[in-house]
DNA sequence: TATGAATGAGTCTTCATTCAT
DNA sequence: AATGAATGAAGACTCATTCAT
């Protein structure tokens, strides 16, 4: 239940925290492969190579091990968001950013952005609801940059809400097949995404199809 | 474990089948809500106003039920694909009617279309892969439409499989958002992703901004 | 941690409470030789010829089953004081009563007494409440008695809270050694403890030895 | 389990033995407020400021820990058992001090004592028969006081077992509300206690009410 | 002396499922 | 058709204890 057990992480030493991380990324693998329900702690110390005490003295529970998998999605994909925000440019350079920092957090932690998406609902309580204004903000961002798009007339007259979903849905929804290991970099799909994207959001494309 | 367990379901009677899809139906929300895992059948027992031995009389085991409403998804999806194909027209009207068909679907059953992508994993051996094979055949479809555009030179010359994945994505993920009782219906989703998406992939987008 | 989990005892069929009540006895057999945490839910399952999952069908969790056998003693001792209000007479008489009373539930129950008296704080929070709140009401009706004494004068000018826990303890700490089974019954037991408290704590015994 | 681990206590430095005691102590408090079993390892550690290693290096192991409370307190109250019996005097006079010294651990030690008194069942085979003699040989020593007094006739025809269980009770059960820190001494508990027991035993009252 | 990582048997509890009624 | 008692394997988690450092 408390969001956080015994100690805090600051306090452990360097060495605790390195095995920490490594636990929570291989243990992100299973969540993903299995669902984090049907992945048992037995499990998890074997893929960890420890003892149920031993993983405990890590994890201090299922549940805040996955919370860590979850935060460090977050913490990636808003850091992007920030390097973009940072940056400037136009509207459509801005969402093109956006999609290649996405994507780049996907293509390198395919694992932890599929149990961030498919186990939110797993968080109990607080810590759900954390998660979920967080999230909330990045869409938010979206929208706004879209608005902003429309304002300047950049893009054709959208829903900013629906065109966030489906920008967020093409981008999200690539945690299924892009991995580290696979042939195809973040790159190799963040290009052509924004060029379907900005095509089809861009002003002369609204005046010929709408 | 064994695909079909009891008697086959044609052999019931119309009031056991009504009964069992009311079943499935409602079973769908609460593994939609929390998950196939997390979900107990003795919530499915309350959920369903049933006894544990009679909720057993109907589904046969929580994996059947399982089985039973990602069926019912395939079902669904592969029927809107087919009366597509025999509609016939050009492959930007295809990938429209198909977007439509498709959100018609995510519209009217979000709770077993977020079951379905989700939970596919939790199946066990033979009937996961016979779904995965049911699934592919529905994304190759995607595919071949957008072959078909390219040779005829209604799209621009993009890459089928990765466009695919992006149409996909984009539609898939309404489930998430997209409800029957909510404030849009399929069609007011429909139209404006098949803007962004032909106009993002037409030829003249492609000359455009590739 | 609820109160009541699962459902309500009252909605029960009477084979349930019967069983269930069997239960709360023979586990108060266990709890009182090895101590409430010392005894697994596997020696509860064995003595009550149960397994795991049939057991928790009727005690809802470990703790309710502690605190149903706690409850039977507040109940009886509670009735057996109430039965001496309502039975009136002077002081004296009514100490012998409650005396009576209370070495008559020891003598019963003397397990769970023995519970009911070491494992008070192994009840979370607001149970744990609940029930010093009720024991103080019965040490308070010790107390009453003795000053209603004092005031008549048939007890000399004794402090009465101190001199109720004397009561109390000379009373309470039977269960030590008075058993159903033993060769004493609770009469045996009462009045030589009434000889010894109302002459210690009568007029002329205050007059000749304070 | 062995009732002996590592070096015996008198070969270690005076440090050593002075911080096992300081440990000793605090842990019975803590022994006295959860229940011995209840109690963990880490929750020691922290209320004597030790690692586990450490902790470990000062009690051997956690039931050597409990036999190290149980027997301290045997030890003092044997001990004013024996002044006592030094002492002399008349029965009524042997009870009165044993009372007053028997309190007076009680109030000096009232955390050690409730251990004590709870927690003789949580030591395992030779152990516990080994305090239950000598508590047996306390208990032998108020019958024969009590035998003593009937035998001069200071003391009323009275079962001298029975009557040395309400002795023990009475003063027994004051572990529960006789504190150091609180408001009463253990004189101002002893005497009162005392005048109820001896004129409750005396020839005459037994005259009186018998 | 002291640390804290590691062990693995043990804790209570819940699970999907079966079956006599 | 339906009930709910029973099963027992598996669930997450904690325990006292050891040991390399």
């Amino acid at each position: 239940m408390s969001p956080a057990r015994g100690r805090d992480e600051s306090q452990r030493s360097p060495k605790w925290r390195g095995r920490r991380e490594a636990i929570v990324d291989t243990s992100a693998r299973l969540f993903a492969r299995r669902g984090y329900h049907a992945t048992g702690i037995a499990e998890l110390c074997e893929a960890n190579d420890l003892g149920k005490g031993a993983l405990y003295h890590y994890i201090g529970s299922k549940e805040d091990l996955l919370a860590a998998i979850q935060d460090k999605v977050l913490e990636e994909v808003m850091a992007g968001a920030e390097r973009v925000e940072h940056a400037g440019g136009a509207p459509s350079e801005q969402l093109a950013m956006l999609g290649q920092e996405l994507l780049e957090v996907v293509h390198r932690l395919p694992d932890h952005v599929r149990v961030f998406l498919h186990e939110l609902p797993a968080l109990s309580g607080a810590r759900a609801t954390q998660f979920d204004e967080r999230r909330r903000a990045y869409e938010e961002r979206i929208e706004a940059v879209l608005r902003a798009g429309v304002r300047s007339g950049e893009f054709r007259d959208l829903d900013p809400w629906l065109t966030a979903r489906a920008w967020l849905g093409m981008h999200n929804y690539t945690y299924l097949w892009l991995q580290s290991g696979g042939r195809l970099t973040a790159q190799d799909v963040a290009t052509p995404f924004s060029e379907i994207f900005l095509a089809g959001i861009g002003r002369s494309a609204g005046e010929r199809t709408g």
